[in-house]
DNA sequence: ATCCAGGGCA
DNA sequence: TGCCCTGGAT
């Protein structure tokens, strides 16, 4: 069995870990319209309004954003305040400058071309490191492995790690981790079922731990158990 | 009525 | 390190 480590922690069970969140996606993962595509640009359009924002809402915005303005080139000459309208419904008003602004960059930069470069892409303002491994797995079909917090919940709830920085996503631990972690034959597969696992199962409050597929090898499960009998 | 989660920037 | 903005939980 593979082992490995996190602040001398021992984690284990990394195989049936991988294979089950696989199954996961298999069997009850979500359907996005922008998973349909393995375009980079509309992964990338799809990531910025996801960002702190429920996906479902995202949806509309999405179909309608990407219909009106399909290449980073048309995305580049929109009109500000159409943009704003547009993802008004989503709150976080600063994400349409934010499109506008990636667009302008690849569109003048790239030549309309979303960067297949990890550190180009961070190079990009509104671009972190969770968007920028976002577009390389989903857009490029790169195994590149995410962390957010979500993702990261996952992690130190099942394998009972955690965090001891103030913003855990800058961890590399993590970051580690989460490579060691990603299943490289379904790399996408893997992602989506992390993101979709972390987001219906083990929820930040509230998590449904008695429908959970693992939670007999899930540490804060069975924690959890102990105090409760 | 409040509180908290949630990426990335300045 | 606070802030953006809203839904969901308490």
């Amino acid at each position: 069995m593979s082992r490995s480590s996190f602040n001398g922690v021992k984690i284990d069970n990394i195989r049936y870990f991988k294979k089950s969140i696989v199954n996961y996606f298999n069997e009850f993962g979500r359907k996005f319209p922008w998973r349909d595509s393995r375009s980079p640009f509309k992964v990338l359009v799809s990531e910025i309004l996801l960002q702190q924002t429920n996906a479902e809402k995202v949806v509309p915005v999405f179909d309608r954003l990407i219909t009106d303005y399909s290449t980073p080139n048309d995305l580049a000459k929109a009109d500000l305040n159409q943009i704003r309208e547009l993802t008004r419904p989503l709150g976080l008003f600063y994400r349409a400058e934010r499109l506008i602004d990636i667009a302008t960059i690849i569109s003048g930069k790239y030549g309309g071309h979303v960067p297949e470069n990890f550190d180009l892409l961070k190079e990009i303002k509104g671009i972190g490191d969770y968007t920028a491994s976002a577009v390389m797995s989903f857009g490029f079909n790169k195994p590149y492995a995410i962390v957010d917090t979500n993702v990261i919940r996952v992690f130190e709830r099942f394998f009972e790690i955690s965090s001891r920085k103030k913003r855990p996503h800058t961890d590399k631990g993590l970051w580690n981790i989460s490579r060691e972690l990603l299943y490289k034959k379904e790399f996408k597969e893997y992602n989506y079922g992390l993101l979709d696992f972390s987001a219906n199962i083990c929820t930040a409050r509230n998590p449904k731990c008695g429908e959970c597929l693992i939670n007999s090898k899930c540490k804060f499960n069975n924690m959890r158990h102990l105090k409760n009998e």
